[in-house]
DNA sequence: CTAAAACCTCTAGCGGCTTTAGCTGCAAGA
DNA sequence: TCTTGCAGCTAAAGCCGCTAGAGGTTTTAG
């Protein structure tokens, strides 16, 4: 049997945030030793990478209860997990488009600055005024 | 003067956002009509347009004071606004590269489930099994 | 046996808002 | 003039995914 530090040790999670998945629900609730401190089993700690895999990978406490209870029923079809793993892809494509025009009038901007004072600071000028903005950033 | 509302619509900032902002100190206290309300200048909306336009950049409520707070000296040496830019350019393109990765193990592991139950569900199995993972994402 | 390390529970805090509850202000129509 | 209904007000709580701290108990090494 494993304490909480060595899942934490082996996983890679920290103590606190193990408990916390067990509040959670991602985590069923562990046995107990005599002194009241949590023991888990290898299957426990299997699971525990899983979650922290998902993490890892954007997925939210939500998507990663209805992966796991999915996996609890390995006869049902799979299109949900699917579905799950595609959902967060869409969604890091997302961010990855934003964040790239955000460098893009980041760069523009903070290369554009060679005034000495505020006064007439390009990064200053450009927050205040949208119109020099190339791109339609949100 | 205009109303609170007149500053979201013609910003795009949430009325209780534009509170919070003012509670925040981004904003400063606007001045109230008899009834309590409050009433704004034209240079008060668009230091708010400025707000919104750093925080769709990302920059943190904080990184927005320092940089008001700057521009109210215009004689100041914006070295100081080239580097909260630069700070945020930097921040950004470290997301980028950490997103890319996950877009690439997300796109493997949906593309690869051609199963129909979860049992043998490659989303699943992947998550499961950090070894099955070609990067190392951290 | 003792000291230290690891564990326990409970609570509060982070950022950047959003939501809710329970009020008051104000303009336009009957 | 009255009422209706939107807009505004404050204060406090909630969201996510943890993290940190206080103050106590258990386990382990020597």
């Amino acid at each position: 049997m494993l304490t909480i530090g060595d899942m934490a040790k082996t996983t890679g999670v920290k103590v606190p945030t193990i408990r916390y998945y067990e509040q959670m629900g991602l985590l069923s609730h562990a046995e107990r030793s005599e002194g009241n401190q949590r023991r888990y089993s290898r299957s426990e700690r299997d699971r525990l990478s899983f979650i922290k895999h998902a993490r890892e990978l954007g997925l939210t406490i939500e998507a990663i209860r209805e992966l796991i209870d999915l996996s609890q029923h390995p006869e049902k079809p799979c299109a949900e997990a699917d579905r799950i793993a595609a959902e967060q892809l869409a969604t890091v494509r997302q961010k990855i488009a934003k964040l790239k025009k955000l460098e893009a009038e980041l760069e523009r901007i903070s290369t554009h600055c060679h005034s000495n004072h505020v006064r007439d600071c390009y990064v200053i000028r450009a927050l205040a005024n949208h119109d020099l903005c190339e791109t339609d950033h949100d």
